[in-house]
DNA sequence: AGCGTCACCCGGACGC
DNA sequence: TGCGTCCGGGTGACGC
């Protein structure tokens, strides 16, 4: 995503460009609608900015809006048409001044949607950490409204847009909340920490242009800055106490046990 | 409503 | 070397 950054030198903005064709070498990279029906309909169409919402990338067109969401291999890049493809792109948008947008997607997990009201998909989403709208007492309401270990909760998209599980672990060792606490046991001044912790987390991930984690290189330097995601018996940064990790929803849960209790003090 | 489980993917890591 | 198996990310579908 770097090279969608606006003001990379030698890039142009990607504002304004029309979409001629798209090639689909992966055709269920497409959620909606139809694969035959998205290559009908995408061509000819402009696109007027780029935003995010959540995970989602936001692009509206002149007429309606495409959503990509990357999901974990996923990579957009913005490439000259002459310049040599990667291994793993999937779906190419051929732009007209001989640019392309290409989704590089090694997991073949990414999605694609086009769409005439795109609230279909982002209505669902939770509001935004970072905004200054999102407060400690929004994070209290949200929560609040939930009997539910904490952990799950904060990766429901619904209840905060934007949290994965590596924010999610990050975020909870810096406000020492252990991932298996009850939303609905925390007091006032720990949903403070938690508020706190998650925004630090997110602006240290944005600080390091995100993660690479196994061998998906996507161009980000936080993997050597994160405090447990994936360093299970390593030294807790805050007390030298070694990183422990558990399943909670499936997931992978990295913590440090003297940090993140699991009885509140 | 919340929770568990599975499916979707694939290449790297690891064990034999 | 060549197998087999496990892993992990985000989300939606499903059943309880």
């Amino acid at each position: 995503m770097r090279s969608l950054r606006e003001g990379q030198p030698g890039l142009p903005s990607l504002a304004g460009m029309q979409i001629e064709r798209v090639t689909l070498r992966w055709p269920r990279h497409i959620a909606t609608p139809s694969p035959a029906v998205f290559r009908r309909r995408i061509g000819g169409r402009t696109i007027c900015d780029v935003r995010r919402r959540g995970k989602y990338l936001v692009f509206p067109l002149d007429r309606g809006t495409l959503l990509i969401h990357l999901k974990m291999s996923g990579d957009l890049r913005l490439a000259p048409a002459a310049s040599p493809p990667d291994r793993f792109d999937r779906t190419v948008l051929h732009l007209r001044q001989g640019w392309e947008l290409r989704f590089s997607d090694a997991r073949k997990f990414g999605k694609l949607y086009l769409l005439d009201d795109p609230s279909l998909v982002l209505s669902r989403l939770g509001p935004e950490p970072l905004e200054r709208a999102f407060t400690h007492r929004t994070l209290a309401r949200r929560l609040a409204r939930h009997r539910r270990q904490l952990k799950p909760a904060l990766l429901d998209q619904s209840v905060i847009a934007g949290l994965g599980n590596i924010y999610t672990d990050e975020a909870l060792h810096r406000s020492g909340l252990h991932p298996l606490r009850s939303t609905d046991s925390l007091t006032d001044g720990e949903i403070r920490s938690l508020w706190r912790g998650i925004r630090a987390a997110l602006r240290n991930g944005l600080r390091y242009d995100g993660a690479s984690i196994d061998w998906v290189y996507r161009g980000g330097d936080f993997q050597n800055h994160f405090r447990v995601y994936q360093r299970t018996g390593e030294a807790c940064p805050a007390c030298g106490t070694p990183i422990a990790r558990m399943v909670v929803g499936q997931r992978g849960t990295h913590f440090c046990p003297t940090c993140q209790p699991e009885q509140s003090s």
